[in-house]
This record gives structure tokens, C-alpha cells and sequence, in this order.
RNA sequence: GCGAGCAUAGCUCAGUUGGCAGAGCAUCAGAUUGUGGCUCUGAGGGUCACGGGUUCGAGCCCCGUUGCUCGCCCCA
């Protein structure tokens, strides 16, 4: 058996990579809209930034990480800790208060492969550091909304929900952990662990027997302060008054444990099983918990490849590739040589050219032409260069011109005028 | 880590009860000497995933392995 991509990989072949680029490009695009910049982080950074910024106990961190070195080293599996880890380690606190800033890079997760899910995946992501302002909050989840509505996304959820901070947790999942107590014989294997480990997990259930349970259990929202509370309702005001369409789920909570106060989450039902587009929430406590001076934050992360599966079933019209202005017909030697120069001349001024390499006849080389997407051929014979006179085909409508000319320089500099 | 399904040409897939390995698309070439698309003709391309077993004979039946896909968990 010949060497295979590792599994959960894939290769981007010049038909999708035209593709990726274009939603690249228009994702920095609204990015720098808003005002976010781009930061660009290691592939790897020290294991014991996720174990300490993503929590020990997520599953990410504790079966997902792809560490290497002794374990000193992991390819990151999210970007919310190296950016933060840059944040501090740069003192970008000091070039101005609030930094709102954007990546689009690769991730690595340890995972099983599925629709929509892979071992080396990219997120674009945006974090906004240094404000607690709900406006921030309002700013950032209306960039998303912005970004589903510019690739045309509709058949969409998009849930909010705020967990508040871990001190305001404790008191609810003490009391959570007390009322699925008398529940303990229904609950799933998995649940009994969370019970003990992540209690709070437990909310995002997907067996109907546990949402059963779920449903008269105690609420988050009635044990959050006020303020937090009032965050939320502002957020909640601002995103509405911006034409967001949001439903609240309580039950949204989320697998790393740094956030607090609001988080978030769109689901497209045109996904499979892993029908998150994106997610994300206020993490408040990070920069501290990495060493920082407390700095309240917030961002999400928007997977690219479910980004694309959704735009490939809703048939996404991406824009055509620049395809090729000349094609250049050749016979025998002088032609060949005559063409080239040509062609160095026309690629100064940035004009897509081809010729043929492989000998090949003058009926071949017309259909490669045609296939490639050529918008005009001239063909070099022997004939043409005796007169230097050209006919320039136009492929899309089979009409011809004739230049004349006294060289290639000549014909090079009349091309280029024709293409303007 | 667990479960299910699938594996035949570059791609999508047929292949009957176990009896010579197939089609469409794609690629390449040709259809009166130097002109594309449409049409027609032809060509190349296979360790039937791999290893074993049953059989006179296996793409087909049995066992194992690997890979892929989908799902669980979790996430984007």
C-alpha cells in the first residue's frame, strides 16, 4: 500500500484551494471592517498552555492534544490560549486598552473523523481583550451574524446564553449536583462521571431522558448576580436592536472551561451530527489565569470547513478563477522561442499566459486551450512569422482580428494594449 | 476510546447461482496536410484494498488485517 495523508487530513487541490481563498479573503475582509488585526501565533506552543488555559479536564486536553517532545510541546487544538499567551507575552495591553484581534489558522484535535470534523481543521477567530463592555459582546456576535448573512447562511440557530463566573457557578452546581442526585439510577454512565468531574456538562445533554430530568431542575440564570444578569440583558438589547435573530437556550453550555458570563453558539441544520458552524463566549478570567493582569475578553471561532459544507450545499456562487488571456499556439522551434518572449513581455504587465510543452499538434493544442478557459488563442506558424501578422482568436465567440507587427517586442506591447 | 456500514479503472458505479474484468464520465489520439466546443471512431488505464481459507474454479462464500465513511463522546 503506497503513504496515504494521515487520517482526519485532506488536500486542498487547486479547485477547492481558489475556493478557500476566496472565503479567506472575505472573512479578513469583514474582520478589518470591524477593526480587528490579524495575529498570526506558533503551530505549537508548551503543553501547559492548554492544560492551564483550557482546562485539564476538557476533552480536548485531557484525550485530544497532539503532544509531542516528552509532552513538553502540543499542536494547538484552539487559538483563544496562544492568543491570550501572545497578549500577555507582548504587553499588547500597553499599545492600546481594548485589543481586537483576528486569526485564521489550523488546529489540530486528536479526534475520530466525521462529516464535518477533522484531525487538522482551520478556525477563523476573532478576540476582542480588554473591555467588559456589553457593547463588545453586542459588537462581536453581530460581526458573526454579519458573516453568515454575507455567504448568504440562512436555516440557522444561533443560541445565546450566559454561565456567569465560577464563583457564581459554585452555588448552582452544588445545588444541581444535589437535585441529579435523586435521578443518579437514570442518568447515563457518562453522566454519573460529569457528576463528580464537570456537573455542569451535564446540561448540554442529549438523551431525552436526561433533558426530561433537566427540565424542573434548578436554573443558572436564577443564581447569577445582578450585574451579570444586566450584562446579559444589555447584550441581549443590543444584539436585537442590530437585527440579530437569537434564540436564549439556558441549557448552552461549553466544553472549555474558561468561559463566563455570555457565550454562544450557531448551528445549521444543513451540518450533520457536528452542526456547529461557530462558538464562542466572554472568558473574563483567562488573561489572569495565564499570568495577566485581569482583563475581561471575549471571542469565538468559526470552523472553515463546515463553513464550506454549508456553502457547498447551498450551491455558494464562488466567483470565477482568472483564467487565461492568451494561449499561444506553437510550431517547431522559432515559434517556440518567439512565443515565450512573448509571453515574459505580457507576464510583466501581469497578464495570465500559456503555451504548449508537449509538441503536441495544432488540434490539441486548440482543445487544451478551450479547456483551460483561454480567452484568446494566437496561433505562431510559420507563415505569421514571415508576415508578422496575427490572428487572435477569441474563444468565446470564435470571431478573429489580425495584428501586424514588426517583432515580438512589437506584438507583445500590442497584446498588451488589446487586453486593456 | 466505542458502535455501524463500505472497499471493483483517475471519478461515479454495474458485475446474475461461484465460470474469460465491464459501463458512463475523465484522459489521450484520429475523422483528406494549420484551428477548440457538438458528434463519431479508437486507445491507454485493474494485484477486484491486503493476507489467508473453502472450491476443479473466488470480484462474488468464510476468517483476519488495513483503509475510508457515518455515528457516539466532544467540538469548529
Amino acid at each position: 500500500m503506497n503513504i496515504q495523508r494521515p487520517k482526519g487530513t485532506i488536500d486542498i487541490l487547486p479547485k477547492d484551494s481558489s475556493k478557500r481563498r476566496h472565503i479567506e479573503d472575505k472573512l479578513r475582509k469583514l474582520a478589518e471592517i470591524y477593526n480587528y488585526k490579524e495575529i498570526r501565533t506558533p503551530t505549537f506552543e508548551k503543553t501547559e498552555l492548554f492544560k492551564r488555559g483550557i482546562g485539564e479536564e476538557t476533552d480536548v486536553v485531557s484525550k485530544e492534544m497532539y503532544s509531542f517532545r516528552d509532552d513538553e510541546f502540543t499542536l494547538k487544538p484552539e487559538m483563544t490560549a496562544p492568543v491570550i499567551r501572545s497578549y500577555i507575552e507582548n504587553n499588547l495591553q500597553n499599545e492600546s486598552q481594548l485589543q481586537k484581534l483576528y486569526y485564521l489558522a489550523n488546529m489540530y484535535r486528536h479526534e475520530r473523523p466525521q462529516a464535518g470534523r477533522f484531525r487538522e481543521f482551520s478556525q477563523f477567530g476573532v478576540e476582542a481583550i480588554g473591555s467588559s463592555d456589553y457593547l463588545v459582546d453586542a459588537e462581536l456576535i453581530s460581526l458573526g451574524a454579519k458573516m453568515l448573512s454575507d455567504f448568504g447562511i440562512g436555516n440557522i440557530i444561533f443560541k445565546i446564553n450566559t454561565i456567569g463566573s465560577t464563583e457564581e457557578r459554585a452555588r448552582f452546581l452544588d445545588d444541581l449536583k444535589k437535585y441529579l442526585m435523586q435521578y443518579r439510577d437514570k442518568l447515563s454512565g457518562d453522566s454519573i462521571k460529569r457528576l463528580e468531574l464537570n456537573p455542569l456538562r451535564i446540561l448540554d445533554t442529549k438523551l431525552d431522558e436526561e433533558i426530561e430530568i433537566l427540565k424542573n431542575s434548578p436554573v443558572l440564570y436564577d443564581y447569577l448576580n445582578p450585574e451579570t444578569k444586566a450584562h446579559f440583558d444589555n447584550v441581549l438589547n443590543a444584539v436585537s436592536s442590530l437585527g440579530v435573530n437569537y434564540e436564549i437556550d439556558y441549557r448552552l453550555v461549553r466544553g472549555f472551561d474558561y468561559y463566563t458570563s455570555t457565550t454562544f453558539e450557531v448551528l445549521s441544520s444543513d451540518l450533520g451530527a457536528q452542526n456547529a458552524i461557530f462558538g464562542g463566549g466572554r472568558y473574563d478570567n483567562l488573561v489572569e489565569q495565564l499570568g495577566g493582569k485581569s482583563t475581561p475578553a471575549i471571542g469565538f471561532a468559526c470552523g472553515l470547513e463546515r463553513l464550506m459544507l454549508i456553502l457547498e450545499k447551498n450551491n455558494y456562487p464562488y466567483p470565477d478563477t482568472d483564467s487565461v488571456e492568451y494561449y499561444f499556439v506553437t510550431m517547431g522551434e522559432e515559434s517556440k522561442i518567439f512565443s515565450i518572449k512573448i509571453m515574459n513581455s505580457l507576464r510583466e504587465k501581469g497578464i495570465i499566459c500559456e503555451t504548449d510543452f508537449l509538441n503536441r499538434s495544432i488540434k490539441s493544442q486548440m482543445k487544451e486551450a478551450n479547456k483551460i478557459g483561454a480567452r484568446k488563442v494566437i496561433v505562431i506558424g510559420e507563415e505569421e512569422l514571415k508576415e508578422m501578422k496575427f490572428r487572435i482568436r477569441n474563444m468565446k465567440n470564435s470571431s478573429e482580428s489580425s495584428v501586424e507587427c514588426t517583432g515580438s517586442d512589437d506584438l507583445a506591447e500590442k497584446l498588451i494594449k488589446i487586453g486593456k
